[in-house]
DNA sequence: GCAAGGTC
């Protein structure tokens, strides 16, 4: 008999289907299946896990955050406690007369852990287990699962103490900072204010951007331009680009305004392959997505769902390079009988002889790409992202763009004026894969020695510009970069920098507790992607055997000891700050009734109300939508001089909102309204 | 009620 357990229930059938050659039968244990076959006469159960099926915390004698000084935690042993009771129960009743288990998880760090902690689980439950293999794979393919399966190695203990350690140091350091700031700034129940070493650094990246742009002065420069006309207008630039001081431009200017021809001076050609991109992994996506106007969460959530339909790959991956065994042909093959026949003979009458590879290499998954043509109808939201991964797809198999880049040089009057434009002259993969704005220009025939028309010669002034917010797409990037989280949980810290509050907006616009949040720590690693670092380095030298587990998790311990020492003297200035900052965030303008300002607050009932800080002498209240988002500002009602706040609800755009119920606005609309239908 | 990491 033996036992072997996957990371997930797709991945247990599909694997189950491979090894048994398709002779398997799928029954359930309560509500979880198992897969069960004979493989030389021997009876084999394949079971699904969900991720860890383990979790970490506290012991519940310390879950109150009122009774328990949060640096008392630091000290504490978390216990292990099993969150998914169900697998549990059923791996029970299969370990019971199994002597051989294979750990079949997917191959990364998580995974070794996923596997030893179920291997722990089941010794607890039959002491005589005493084979235990692990099976390891990079796709669910015939070639990949057999091979893995006929060549079984050891479970690497060393690796899953790694990703032992991080747990620890991640509820050690989360639990106690996050009760430390919520405590000091009497933010407690639902809206404490969290910190972690994944969630902080990337809201501190926000932060600093936005202070970025909040100090950013902006400088004048100007630029010289000359149109030229042939057929269409051209336009072009003097040679000295920006000029800082305004005389300089001036002085070319008065030189050469009177000029009523240019003279082509020099055509420079060049020919460049442009290289189509690299295969998807999450980031890459994501951030395709994101330009198709997809947040990170909703971009995530759709491609978990074509690939529980069984039409995409899994989503969640590091790897950039198709693994050799995905067999191509064979997809391609299947898609062409979809919409997208003309594509897949383009690709395979004039592609590209090897696929374009990326250069993230690794064992988890392949990387993201269609698996089936869509037995279905697809939702509109769905139709796309399927279509963009087929796309990218078709994209890493096209031969090269070739494009054709003109440097062109004109004199008037003594002076360099330089243009450039860009053709394509082979569209091959572009054409394929049509996600880009094409901001180049493409120029008309222009011959040196030929005397082109001035339309205009002007100064444009203009000033440098602040530093951009991050897209949602930017910042996982970013963060991949930093190797801030994962492929999995990057688009869920966002989520939940937003589900907290600490940003606002489409395009994530820290809020006022966020930045005074993040001042607070600004000396502490838990704001800094070194932290991750720190634990990354640590956690290779124990996978290599060269530190250990305790020796790390102590260590941490006492750094954390150390933080917390610092930030004690602290409180005060924490306290102040971060209650000024949650006062900003709510306070909406001067009260009309009695000029201090008006807040928004909650009422007993839970609801959402704008009231006066002057009460109870001042008793002015606003009723407030108790549905969407609110952004507060500084305006006032044309009509009435009421305060306006700014609503946004999903789905829509965010408009203003005058709080006064009886603005003449507001009236005025009605009356210009047809009558209402009368109501019940 | 805390983290981050899996997965649904």
């Amino acid at each position: 008999m033996k036992l072997a357990i996957c990371e997930k229930n797709i991945a247990a059938r599909r694997i189950a289907y491979i090894l048994s050659g398709g002779q398997v039968k799928s029954s359930h244990l309560g509500t979880i299946p198992v897969y069960s076959f004979i493989k030389n006469n021997e009876p084999w159960n394949v079971i699904g896990l969900k991720g860890h099926i383990i979790n970490l915390d506290y012991p519940s004698g310390f879950n109150q955050w009122t009774k328990i000084p949060p640096h008392e935690l630091i000290e504490v042993e978390p216990c292990k406690n099993v969150s998914e009771k169900g697998i549990a129960s059923a791996l029970k009743t299969l370990v019971k007369d199994t002597p051989s288990l294979i750990v079949a998880t997917d191959f990364d760090r998580e995974g070794e852990l996923i596997g030893v902690e179920v291997v722990n689980l089941l010794r607890s439950y039959n002491p005589a287990l005493n084979q235990i293999k692990r099976a390891r794979y990079s796709a669910i393919t015939p070639f990949e699962i057999n091979t893995a399966f006929d060549n079984l190695t050891e479970v690497d203990y060393n690796l899953a103490n790694a990703g032992e350690a991080r747990q620890v140091i991640d509820l050690v350091w989360g639990a106690v900072l996050t009760r430390f700031i919520s405590l000091t700034s009497h933010r407690l129940g639902r809206d404490f204010l969290s910190i972690g070493r994944v969630q902080s650094p990337t809201l501190a990246l926000l932060v600093e951007r936005e202070k970025e742009i909040k100090s950013f002065i902006p400088t004048p420069y100007w630029v010289l331009l000359a149109q030229m006309k042939k057929d269409k207008p051209i336009d072009s630039t003097h040679e000295h680009g920006v000029f800082r001081e305004e005389p300089l431009a001036q002085e070319l200017y008065d030189k050469i305004k009177d000029s009523k021809e240019a003279l082509i001076k020099e055509v420079k050609k060049i020919i460049t392959n442009e290289i189509p991109p690299a295969p998807f992994n999450t980031t890459t996506f994501i951030q395709a997505a994101s330009y198709l106007g997809f947040s990170a969460a909703k971009a995530m959530s759709i491609a978990e769902e074509l690939y529980m339909m069984g039409f995409t790959s899994y989503p969640r991956t590091d790897n950039t390079v198709y693994p050799p065994s995905l067999n191509i042909n064979s997809i391609l093959q299947k898609l062409s009988q979809a919409h997208f026949s003309k594509e897949v003979k383009e690709i395979q009458t004039n592609g590209r002889n090897y696929p374009t590879r990326g250069k993230q290499q690794t064992t988890d998954h392949p990387p993201i790409h269609p698996v089936d043509a869509p037995s279905k109808k697809l939702g509109a939201d769905q139709e796309k992202i399927y279509e963009l991964i087929c796309r990218r797809f078709f994209a890493t198999l096209a031969k090269d763009a070739i494009s054709e880049t003109t440097d062109v040089w004109f004199d008037i009057s003594g002076e360099k004026f330089i243009t450039s434009g860009y053709r394509l002259v082979e569209a091959n993969w572009k054409h394929l894969y049509p996600y880009f704005k094409e901001k180049k220009k493409q120029l008309p025939e222009l011959l040196e020695g030929e005397k082109l028309e001035i339309v205009k010669i002007t100064i444009k002034k203009d000033s440098t510009k602040p530093p951009q917010r991050y897209t949602q797409g930017a910042l996982i990037a970013k963060m991949e970069q930093l190797s801030l989280g994962t492929k999995s949980t990057r688009h869920e810290i966002i989520s939940k920098l937003y589900y907290r509050k600490y940003v606002m907006g489409g395009t994530p616009i820290p809020t006022s507790t966020a930045i005074a949040v993040v001042d607070a720590l600004v000396n502490c690693d838990v704001v800094k992607p070194k932290m991750t670092a720190e634990l990354e380095a640590d956690m290779n030298d124990i996978a290599e055997g060269k530190k250990t587990l305790e020796e790390t998790v102590r260590e941490s311990r006492l750094m954390l000891t150390k933080v917390m020492k610092e930030l004690e003297p602290e409180k005060e200035k924490i306290k102040e700050n971060i209650n000024n900052a949650v006062k900003a965030q709510n306070t909406i303008g001067p009260c009309p009734k009695c000029g201090k300002s008006l807040l928004v607050r909650v009422s007993k009932k839970g609801k959402r109300f704008v009231g006066c800080s002057g009460y109870p002498d001042c008793k002015n209240t606003y009723s407030l939508p108790q549905q969407g988002g609110l952004t507060m500002t500084t305006k006032l009602c044309d009509a009435c001089n009421t305060p306006v706040v700014q609503v946004k609800m999903k789905g829509r755009l965010a408009w203003d909102l005058c709080l006064n119920s009886d603005c003449p606005k507001k009236k005025k609309k009605e009356i210009e309204k047809p009558p209402a239908a009368p109501t019940a």
